[in-house]
DNA sequence: TCGGCTAAGTGATTTAGTCACTTTGTGACT
DNA sequence: AGTCACAAAGTGACTAAATCACTTAGCCGA
């Protein structure tokens, strides 16, 4: 069936050491070099897509993905995010990124090191949305920071879930000024190497977001 | 494009109220409803099925899967694992677990928490596979007694990736009767209510299995 | 030099049909 | 009455040959 041919085409991929962003043959080549038809060869191709291996560009070909090399993905396929879910969603990272933050503080001492794109994400916070590197987030580079991207993986996944939606409620109870300084106390935190007090401030950071959701009042979502 | 039939189809298997198990309806009836054909339900369908939304049952049906209310995936095309990617996991999974160890056994103390499944989970280490129950692992429930659903996943996750492969490496270095002891010990320390020493003792245990593999000689994988 | 246009390449989808597998129910046999 | 073999219906798996829609790049003329 169509799972031999994610695996031969995942080998292309291997084979020819292609990264994120580059062109993988077409639809009707893949098929004449598998000796299959073109609905089976898309088939799979959709399947790849799914978890982010491939995408597909309209009229123009299909590339390589940028989650192809990820250990674990946000659902795609995501049913639509209730008030549990997000405080859920909040618990967890509440358990985990406090260990995050800790171990970034640990690793800043480590040679080669640099936490520029860290800082970058603080005032970031700040500029409004289509500036240049708004892209970076505060909590996927303090993952970052901590040296393992399995753990910038597993922190960018949790927020990836719903981002229309959840940026939707973030308007509603955001409050830009304290999420600066706290972000701000943390990198510094981090910075100096004070372990304890990153964690610490993490924590007492995302217990504000926790608190925050739960007094709101839940809206209806489009 | 197939984007809006996996919506539509999702759509329908929540508006049934379908769980995991349930039958949707066929191919070809998604495809007359949708005044569409069938090779378009069905890279729709596959895409659903990369992420573990629905099944396929050749010549029986099509019915919803496991995964489908998940927040988080394993990335079931993942590249071969090596030595490093493997000590990557176990890294992340260093600095989630004591944390999760904590709260369960905070959790525990909480009206309506049971343990028995976790208690199963550290005895069934023991018994051989194919037992009654073997699907229990004893990380999965100890996250699973934190009552954050999202860890739950995370942690099963990161032990879903690339299983066939880990199963091997486990061979190589695994120790059941000391495994056995340490679950124990912070299956105890949960049960006690005692925190930091469940936090502790899940650390000390992650890092003998990490130790373990790196002391062993990586083997080529077939 | 610049702008618009054409043509080739690619993904998106259709149509019509065949093959393979599973399940179920029927009927004959015990 | 019970059980087994077999046939039929339903379903997924795949093929074959086209057509439409979109992107890109290169050409040509102004």
């Amino acid at each position: 069936m169509s799972d031999r041919l994610t695996e031969a085409i995942l080998g292309i991929i291997r084979d020819r050491n292609l990264a994120p962003g580059d062109a993988i043959p077409s639809a009707r080549e893949l098929a004449k070099r598998f000796e299959i038809t073109t609905p089976t060869i898309r088939e799979a191709l959709r399947k790849l897509e799914a978890t982010g291996a491939v995408e597909f560009r309209h009229g123009s070909g299909t590339y390589v993905g940028p989650t192809i090399n990820n250990v674990v993905l946000a659902n795609p396929h995501r049913p639509p995010i209730t008030k549990d879910s997000v405080l859920q969603l909040i618990g967890a990272r509440l358990l985990i990124e406090p260990a995050v933050a800790r171990q970034a503080a640990i690793a800043q001492a480590a040679p080669g090191a640099s936490l520029e794109r860290l800082e970058a994400a603080v005032t970031n916070a700040l500029t409004p949305p289509g500036g240049p590197a708004f892209a970076l987030n505060f909590h996927v580079e303090l993952a970052s920071a901590s040296g393992n991207p399995v753990v910038e993986e597993l922190i960018s996944s949790l927020l990836k879930v719903r981002v229309r939606e959840q940026q939707q409620i973030r308007q509603l109870y955001d409050n830009r000024t304290r999420d600066y300084e706290e972000h701000r106390a943390i990198f510094e935190a981090v910075q100096a190497g004070d372990a304890p007090a990153a964690e610490q401030l993490t924590r007492e950071h995302l217990d504000h977001i926790r608190l925050a959701i739960e007094a709101v009042d839940f809206p209806e979502l489009p």
